[in-house]
DNA sequence: ATGTATGAAATCGTATACGATCCAGTGTGA
DNA sequence: TCACACTGGATCGTATACGATTTCATACAT
């Protein structure tokens, strides 16, 4: 046994919400979260304030917490920061990508590719997720691979909203993958490893802006 | 009276650790800080798990707290991504700083160049602080802007070892800085200004790894 | 109808208490 | 001497309890 109430508290509302059971503006009750788990209100509280400072939950003093809500604003600063961060981890794990990670990689591609043609947004993410943690997965940098994770939570947040999917997205971001590992493969230097990573995230976003008839993000 | 007591605890404890009475290896117990705030361990705890998740504090189980230590590791780590980050910030503010702030931050810089002739770290290393403050400050990104933030807090923690000052750096960080203003000034683009901001921590990064026989930054 | 006072219910914030866990120092046997 | 079990004290983890605060519905005055 090595997990503390608090931490299995954590884990419980964590999954809740990133898998999508409990939705954005959702209320989270001390006393009722502790009366499910079957443990006191001081653990749920650690869980909970854990839970804010990494931005899935909203609290206010004296009043509660809620699941964070998700609105345009929040999607591209979620976007715009994970752009920047996951570009530089792939790119400080590019070095360390082996030859079956490589080969996972692009088997994953494949496999996005095959869903072209009878798309199946869940599952599109899904494969999308497990590319990119094999590409950053290797980040030496204990900090930043730390904020790719943040971020990805952050955007889990969305998945239940419009936020995804623009038309022929897709087919572009399966397009920009297999040139994101052209590039790892050929040792292509940081910078450009970095360059090509950030601008797949970016794109997507200002696809979405661009939906939404708002300016693309400047970097 | 808006300041919940687990807010003053950290807020102490915070300013504390990155003012330096606090040292890294620091034992940080429940009770003894309870007993001097005059309040319960309860918000005390709280105090320490969000020290913890900002990376100022390293934490066991049923063990106990104590300040971060800081080694060589942890100071490349920090640097590196305090200069992915603070890079975006900066460029994303840029387009938003007036000219009243170009003006301060010139002031700044001016008095830092006056300083090289009698060199005071501490005054140094605060007015470097207090400059690229004004560079980042309008960044539209809360979540960049905080990340920042907690960069810096990671920062101070390292102020009292030998992690600053490689000599002959403070005359070509001046030197950047102007550089960086220019770029600002000038309206340049936001990789451009990115690249720059960046560059100017990575510098300095750099110059530390050197001098300790260590490679250099990819990034 | 609108705005304001009032009260009760819901919920949070923290003090206190106690069991659980870890650690350091002591003693015992090989 | 060394390894290991044991024990006492320090410290943490959380249950419980209760006061503090917010919220919302209701009643009242304008």
């Amino acid at each position: 046994m090595n997990a503390s109430k608090s931490e299995v508290a954590y884990q419980l509302l964590h999954t809740r919400i990133t898998e999508g059971t409990f939705t954005p503006g959702y209320r989270l009750v001390l006393g009722t979260i502790a009366a499910e788990l079957g443990c006191s209100v001081v653990p749920v509280r650690e869980a909970i304030r854990r839970l804010e400072a990494e931005g899935l939950v909203s609290f206010e003093r004296n009043v509660g917490a809620t699941v964070a809500a998700a609105d345009n604003a929040l999607y591209l600063h979620t976007m715009q920061t994970l752009a920047i961060i996951e570009g530089a981890a792939t790119a400080l794990s590019a070095p360390f990508v082996d030859a079956d990670q490589l080969a996972a990689a692009r088997a994953i591609n494949q496999a996005m590719t095959d869903l072209l043609t009878d798309f199946d947004p869940p599952r599109f993410t899904e494969l999308n997720n497990e590319f990119h943690q094999v590409l950053y997965r290797n980040c030496p940098n204990p900090h930043i691979l730390d904020l790719v994770q943040r971020g990805w939570n952050r955007l889990a947040l969305m998945r239940s909203s419009s936020f995804t999917h623009i038309p022929g997205r897709a087919r572009e971001s399966v397009r920009e993958h297999g040139q994101l590992l052209d590039l790892i493969e050929a040792q292509a230097p940081a910078a450009a490893i970095e360059q090509s990573a950030r601008a797949h995230r970016t794109n997507t976003l200002n696809a979405y802006l661009a939906a939404a008839n708002m300016p693309a993000s400047p970097l």
